[in-house]
RNA sequence: GCCCAGGUAGCUCAGUUGGUAGAGCAGGGGAUUGAAAAUCCCCGUGUCGGCAGUUCGAUUCUGUCCCUGGGCA
């Protein structure tokens, strides 16, 4: 069963929010830029970036963020807004995304979300339960609390407080099981109590497209080429430039990111070269599934496949959005 | 040419005192509520190098051939 309610039951009139998917490496910034030029005479269009990753300001290389002179040209909200010291998470990305969604229909433009963290997209259109934020000293205690207990200690704790949390909860999974304890926590009342007080989902009419190649293999050898693309272009200096700030670590979710977590240890000397590039490219492979897993699970997707005029499909799909709700 | 060590899943390897085999990685599917490029869950039939022999039965023992390393010539 859903924990959220249903999204979209009732929508605002007025032009559709639209919104770009796809897998890592599929192509979507390319497209973005294709439609702004292309819908500029119809309608101008306003950009807004839905990616954990390139918040982080000075992560370029690894990211695959549009280079300076694109982004200058064509302006994106929510990147680079972010130390990566700093953590985002989905809850600012909803707050940000909405406020930035309000001021671009207030002038009358179109939003054009593009990005593949497919938990903000499911958070912005659906809503996020009304839960405590992440609480630094309280997860430090958890993490004291987890080395003395262990994993299957850590489960029963929250079996004992949120019973139905614990069920749905697979008691390997850390990061949810401390989450659901934090929460608890802060708010003195379980995550599965809160969650009952329901979310507020996006009410605007939105027109989702995913951008993507037919064959998997097709993206497998673009995100291999585009890994080579990023070596070559200084992402080892660019991570070593980060890891010589000082205040960073592995452990931050910006160094988590894919490529910048496997170059760290081979800069650190854990790793080989080869080992680092051959992980690397793993991972974004990893990724990519991971992303096509939400987006077969997300509804009324219309899915702009390589070998078939994703540009001029988009358009169509766009233009007669925009009729629809004129 | 001779000697040694190997040839088992896409890769790296384990194993069967003879009863047709299993890990890690890769790959695939799924979950996903303030870390999400994160964190997890599920999925393993492959001429056990070829051929022949011994045996009720051979991937396992024997012979032979082929291939790959290493050593000696």
């Amino acid at each position: 069963m859903s924990p959220y309610p249903d999204a979209g039951a009732s929508e605002s009139p007025g032009p559709p929010v639209l919104l770009l998917m796809g897998p890592t490496a599929s192509g979507k910034t390319e497209l973005a830029l294709k439609l702004v030029d292309a819908l500029a005479t119809d309608r101008p269009c306003e950009l807004v970036s839905v990616d954990s990753a390139l918040v982080y300001r000075g992560m370029d290389i690894g990211t695959a963020k549009p280079s300076a002179a694109r982004l200058a040209a064509y302006p994106h909200r929510l990147v680079d807004i972010c130390d990566p010291a700093e953590a985002y998470s989905a809850a600012r990305f909803v707050q940000d995304a909405r406020v930035a969604i309000d001021d671009i229909r207030g002038r009358g433009h179109l939003p054009l979300l593009v990005g593949g963290t497919m938990l903000y997209v499911r958070a912005l259109l659906r809503g996020l339960a009304p839960l405590p934020e992440a609480d630094a000293g309280v997860r430090g205690e958890l993490m004291e609390r987890s080395e003395r207990l262990g994993p299957d200690g850590m489960h029963r704790w929250l079996a004992d407080v949120d019973p139905e949390a614990a069920e749905r909860i697979h008691p390997n999974d850390p990061q949810r099981v401390q989450r659901a304890l934090e929460v608890y926590l802060v708010a003195g009342r379980p995550m599965t109590e809160l969650w009952r007080t329901g979310a507020e989902p996006l009410t605007l009419p939105v027109l989702k497209l995913a951008r993507s190649p037919r064959e998997r293999a097709v993206l497998h050898r673009r995100i291999e080429r585009r890994f080579d693309a990023m070596l070559a272009a200084g992402f080892a200096d660019e991570v070593q430039g980060l890891m010589a700030r000082g205040d960073l670590n592995p452990e931050l979710p910006s160094m988590r990111c894919v490529g910048y977590r496997q170059m760290w240890s081979h800069l650190a000397g854990e790793v080989g070269a080869e080992d680092m590039r051959q992980r690397s490219i793993i991972a974004t492979r990893q990724l990519a599934k991971r992303q096509y897993t939400w987006l077969r699970s997300e509804p009324d997707v219309h899915w702009l496949w390589d070998d078939a005029e994703p540009e001029r499909q988009a358009l169509d799909l766009v233009r007669a959005a925009i009729d629809a709700r004129a």
